[in-house]
DNA sequence: GCATTAACCACAG
DNA sequence: CTGTGGTTAATGC
């Protein structure tokens, strides 16, 4: 793999944008870039805070884990961000893992580092902090869906997020599998498979293995709205 | 009571 | 891993 320096990267979120030339130096000098396979773990929840995700190119999945080994998918990462979480500032632990779900390019960076320029550049510090923030929102308004929707609602809920947020199209491959798409959902999988097969049935999508076909958006939206 | 919702289990492909 | 069918428990008319 070609190691293509921070200034020239075209990879990185706009963040790095606010950096001047040192500052991005210095990061250079204090990151790695990975490339991490579908399925292999990025970072680990629970596990010491040494590094800040710069993530590249691919897509992965924000997760935490819950009893009995079941995890709640919490967010899909599928464009260039920042990303480590609260760990950063508070108990210098990784409070999720994140998991690639295709092969993902990304960077690797000294917390120690990271912390430094955004202590001396504010406005690294803001566009930073306004993307977490977002990240964050997003995390908020998944809990409202989980906890007040039926299974229906969260399942177009999902589909709807897959097709308007991931892949800006109606048709798509999902990444997820029924399982995955499940702990997104707050449901079973076989509840998952019952509901897309009803959904198919009534023609608002089709399926066929992992690609998904949204035929009928505004009958799912209604299906999203009406709890 | 009866219907609905949704999880769990078993099992086939 | 995906999909189906049966069972069960909770909740709502």
């Amino acid at each position: 793999m070609e190691d293509v320096k921070c200034n020239g990267c075209h990879l990185k979120c706009d963040s790095f944008k606010f950096l001047t030339k040192d500052e991005l130096e210095l990061i250079e000098a204090n990151r790695s870039t990975v490339v991490f396979r579908k399925g292999e773990k990025i970072i680990r929840q629970g596990s010491i805070f040494k590094e800040m995700v710069s993530f590249n190119q691919g897509l992965a999945k924000i997760h935490i884990e819950g009893t009995g080994g079941k995890d709640l998918l919490l967010g899909i990462i599928s464009s260039s961000e920042i990303i480590g979480g609260p760990g950063l500032f508070h108990d210098k632990r990784y409070s999720f893992s994140l998991t690639a779900l295709t092969t993902s390019r990304i960077c690797l960076i000294d917390s120690e580092i990271f912390m430094q320029v955004f202590k001396t550049n504010y406005l690294f510090a803001e566009s930073f902090l306004r993307e977490f923030s977002r990240r964050y929102n997003d995390f908020f308004q998944r809990f409202l869906s989980l906890t007040q929707k039926q299974m229906h609602g969260r399942m177009a809920d999902a589909l709807l997020f897959m097709a308007d947020s991931v892949f800006n199209a109606d048709s798509f491959d999902l990444p997820l599998s029924r399982q995955e798409l499940g702990e997104f959902a707050g449901m079973s999988k076989e509840s998952v498979c019952r509901i897309l097969k009803e959904f198919k049935d009534e023609k608002l999508i089709n399926t066929n293995g992992q690609k998904i076909d949204i035929l009928k958006k505004d009958l799912l939206c209604r299906i999203l709205e009406a709890i």
